[in-house]
This record gives structure tokens, sequence and C-alpha cells, in this order.
DNA sequence: AATGAATGAGTGTTCATTCAT
DNA sequence: TATGAATGAACACTCATTCAT
């Protein structure tokens, strides 16, 4: 593993357990086993650093596309199957704590916010994609905006993660349920 | 206005412009007008003071909650009303910003998650109050777990808020038409 | 008790288990459950309260010396005696801890030295008085000059109560054995 | 001269002129001629460079409890010479400074306190050697505890030393001819 | 590409002291 | 006397970044 990948690891732990802000270059050196002065041969600098790590999951969102339309010819099977693994994806401790310092830097930064919204973008429309497509099929209500219901579902898949994430609750719903319940018409 | 609100002012002001780790205690003691010493007579330190400002919602929430339970012999309505009333006071920018700093906050302040979390539950009550009594009065369809879906409620307004304070968009959608869409039985 | 009294007992405490510069001024006015303000009502600020502090062994020189003119009809058991009870007295714990402070302190302190110094000349001089009674006695080698006799006794005593507090050892040595030996003829 | 030395120079300068407490890491920095931070780069805070300083004096002790074992043919002559050696070492008034500002550090800090008694115990050591070495020469009383009597010796020539530097008195009596009357047996 | 000493502004916090009440 | 809010300089320490090697 080159020394660039072991300071992006470094970073990406770091950053998730401490955020950003609470995270110094030092740290992400030695986390890395590689000197201070050299995180600045790799990066220009600590806000380099942080724009690489908060579009790291540019890959993932990728790929959940792709997945995505791969199914498209049983679009609610496809739909239910994605609203599963994103859940699973984004509800990890360690995916949250990053989440949450991400958009607080991407809402004060609107360069990074730009490079954001582009990697949502792919995916927001592999949704739409599907969605269309059940919509076709009768299983989704024709009335419904594509685009819009396909922000909504990807925002509460990621609010009922964070919430669970941060306040350890008692019973934790069944995860996707109202959620199918509300989106796909009864038979 | 004495001191200590100077200086809750300051730092609400000051966290909500730069977040809370990059502003300094001098910050917020110059834009208080008020000694850097004196902050540690109103407050223990600066995590003290982030506390206060984070659980500053509660009034607004309660008052919220009233007004929810007050309409509640129209249901339906009250909830209309709510989703509008509750989209413009979340979709403030300034709201937005300390919000993404509150919640990347509470997500590693487990003390700090469990006060949070006391003030929101005071809404979501009073919201499930409320969709009971619209599946009772048959506006909401009967199958609809009313906890899960008052905290979809919320989920889905906040979201779209910061989605658009953050990414300013071509087309901003009608804020909750689909949401009510979503929701309501239609005649 | 006037609140003077509580602040110099408060203070007394402190300096002793913390130093002088590690103490402050709100850490003694809450020992003595006194307002930081009234601190400056009874004192003319942190170095008058060092001051009083440094001298207030004034009392115990004085009543050591008193006691020994008393014996001086039998200057050696006098001596013995006050060998024994100088000990004792100078061997508690906080009576080290405060006597480096002090030392520390004077040390940087021309106008507290003299005042210390003069504490210390009493004690010495009723040690004096004695020793020559027992050179006439036969008792000590006439040869000894009795001033720096006097000054020699103090500080081995001093250093040793010193080194038995700071260095915890194994086994403490019987007292003041070995000077009584080199001190008193042998029969 | 590396920086290192140079801050260590500037700390024990500052250290026996203004007291531990008083130097703040900003004096020393300037007096090294040497930034602030980079302090830090050579020393984990100011208590380690408090312990460096207090253990400097190792190399002395070292050198005087060799100097001493060299001489031991001669015992009594060594102690002699030792006496006025050790005497003229420990009363330069930036000894007796300095010294002071260690006794107080060591009796608050165990850590310290150990470290400190090892180094003085190497010239403990060699001065019972040579002490021994008298008493079977018959030069010292062979009834007197050779470990006390080397104690005593250090503890009434470094007492000797403080009062001279701290109360500059009338006449300073010869350095240690009361110290060999008392020791040193009769012709 | 790699090191780690060097910089100096900046951090949160504490301090002795003052002063209006 | 007594209070405690108010002051602002000072404190130990950390920071992102640079640079000679």
């Amino acid at each position: 593993m080159g020394n660039r990948e072991k300071i992006v690891d470094a970073a990406l732990h770091s950053f998730t357990h401490k955020g950003f802000h609470q995270t110094s270059m030092r740290d992400i050196a030695q986390a890395a086993g590689v000197s201070v002065g050299n995180l600045y041969n790799h990066f220009a600098g600590k806000d380099a650093l942080i724009g690489e790590i908060a579009l790291l999951e540019n890959a993932f969102f990728t790929e959940f596309a792709a997945r995505l339309v791969e199914g498209k010819h049983r679009p609610r099977q496809a739909l239910s199957d994605f609203f599963t693994a994103y859940h699973v994806f984004v509800s990890s401790p360690d995916s949250v704590q990053l989440a949450t310092e991400i958009v607080a830097e991407v809402a004060r930064n609107a360069t990074l916010a730009e490079k954001f919204d582009a990697n949502q973008q792919q995916l927001t429309e592999a949704l739409v994609q599907v969605i269309v497509l059940a919509q076709r099929a009768g299983e989704i209500a024709a009335a419904l905006n594509p685009h819009e219901l396909a922000q909504l579902i990807l925002d509460v898949i990621e609010s009922q993660a964070l919430r669970q994430a941060i306040f350890p609750r008692k019973a934790p719903t069944v995860a996707n349920h109202l959620l199918e319940q509300l989106i796909f018409t009864q038979a």
C-alpha cells in the first residue's frame, strides 16, 4: 500500500471518529505512519484532504446505481432490494458519523457542495429510471413526481439511519416497511 | 439585555455562520461586546456554550407541538398547516447551517444527544396524536404506524430544507405536495 | 470565627497542599466560603496573604524558645527535650510542604527574608543561651562556638524532617541520636 | 549549540532567577531564541522541562563522589577537601535559588523525588565509604553511624549555604570549622 | 518522495485585581 | 464588610504549514 493510500485511510478513520476540525494533520500523519511533512507531498493541505474524503463515497453511489438499473426489468423488486441494501450501507455508525461531518462541511463550502451534489445525482437518476418503470407497471401511482419521490426515498432512508445511530432507541423499527407501504400501490 | 443573553446571541450567530469548531471564544466575546474572561463567569466553557445553543430550539418545538394539538379537531388541515409552517421555519439558511453543526455535534456527544432527543420527542408526540385522529377520520390509512409516520414526516421536511439550502437547484419543488400525496387517502 | 481567620485558614491549607503559585485567589475564597472580592477587604493582595502565612510560624518559635529557657537549669535535658519536640513539630508532612514553599519564596524576596530571619532569631538565641550553660556545666565542649552550634542544630533537625517527608525511606533513623552523640561530651 | 541545549540553558537561567512557576514557556522560548512551538518539539511540556532541569545536578554529584573516593587513602584530608569544595559549589547564589525551587517541586512530585533521591545516593555512598575508612584510621569516632553521619554532613553544608545566601549576615562564619570540630576526633 | 525541526498565530482557559451595588 | 460580574493580560499548549536536508 502506497503512502498516499495510507494517508487517505488514516484521514478517513480519524475524520470519522473525531471530526474534521478535531483532527490535526499530526494525528493523520501519526495514524498513517508517515511524517507530517510528507502529508504535504500528497495533498495540498488539510482542505484538500477533507475534500478527498468527502467525495470518497463516489464509488459506492455508482455501484448502487448500477445494481438498481441492472434489476429494472422487475422494478418493484429492484426498489425493494435497493431500500434494504442502501439502508444497510448507510446505517453503519462510522458511515453516519462521517456523513454528519460531511454535511456540515458541505453546508459551508459551495465548491464542495457542487461536487457532492454531482455524485448523488447518479444515484438519484438511476432511482428515477426505475421508479418510472414501476409506474408504468402500475406498482407506483402515476401521479407521483418521480424525481421528488427518488429524493424522498433517499432522504427517508438516510434520516432513519442517522436517527438510529445517534439515538439508541428501545425498539428499532423494521427498516423500510413504512416506506414501501407509502410508495407502492396496494393490490 | 443582560450580558448572558448578549453572549448567547453572539454565540448563536457565530456558531451558525462559522461552525462550532471554527468559532473561538474570543470571537464570541468580541461579538458580544464582553471580555473574554467574563464568558467564563456565565458558562463553564465552550462545551457548555455549545450545549446551550444546541438546545435552544426547545421553545420552537414546544410551540409547534402546541399549535398542532390546538387544531386537532380538523386533523388533516392541522397537519397540512404544520407541514407548511414547519417547512418555512426549518428552511431558513441560518437554521439549516446551525442544524448541520448540531447534528454533527450530537452524533459525537451522547449526553447532548439525549437532551436533544427529549426535545424532539414533544413534537413527535403531538404529531402522533393528530395522525391518530386523522386515521380515525379516514384521512390517513389506518395501516400506517403513527409513530413511524410522524418521524418520517419530520425527516422528509427537514431533509428537503437541508437540500434546498445547500444545493441551490434550478426548480425548487413545491414544498410538501408529494408528502401530502403519499400520506393522505385520496378522495 | 471571623472571615479574616477563615481566609487565613483556607490560605494556609491551600498553600500547603498546592503551593503558593499553584493556588489562586479563587481557590482560597472558595475554601474560605467567602466571595473573591471580600478577600481584598482583608488583604491587600496575594502577596500580602503569602506574607501573612509565611510569618505564621512566629508563635511556635516563640513558644519553643520559652520552653527551652524554662528548662535551662538542667541544660542537657532541656536541649534533649527540645531536639525531640522540635523534630516532632517540624516533621509533619504539612509543615514540610509549607516550609519548602516558604523557603523558595523567602529566597526570592528580601523583605520577607528579613522578617523571617527575625522570627528565627528568637529561637536561635534561646538555644545559644542554653548551650552556653551546658558548656559551663561541661556537657558541651567549650571550644564549640555556641551561635554556630545553635544554627547547626536547627539545620540538622529541619533537614532530617525534610528528607524523611520527601523520600519515604526503608529505615527512618532514630531521630536525634547522632546529633546528641556529636554535641554532648561523653562521660 | 543545538536548539535543545539552548532551550535547556534558557530554562535553567529563567527557572533559577524567577522560579519554576513564575517562568512562562514564552519566557524560555524568547531567552533561547526559539519559537514557542519548537519548545514542544524538544520537550513534552513544562513539567518535562522542569524535570530535566531538576536532574541536571547529576553530573556534579557524580564528579564529587569520584573525587572523594579518589582521595580515600587519606580519608581525613579527603573529607576536609570535600567539605570545602562542596561548600563552594553549593554556595553560589544561583545554585541556592535553584535548589529551593527544586526542593519545593520535589516535595510535591513523587516521581521527581525518586529520581532526585537516586542522584544524591551516589554522593552519600561515596561519603560513607570514606567515613568508614576514617573510622578505621581512628580519625572519626567508631560509634557514629556512617550513613547518618554522611547525611548530616551534606545537610549541614547545604543548610549553611542556603542561610548565607538568603540572610546576608554580618559575620559569615568560617565555613566548615564547626563541622570538623564535631566530626573528627581530637588529637 | 520523505523527514521532522521550525514557525508564530491561535486555542481554550485561568489569573489577580477592580468596582458597582 | 460583602458580593460576584467584569476586565484583559497571561498561561500552557496546539495548529497548519514550511523548509532545509
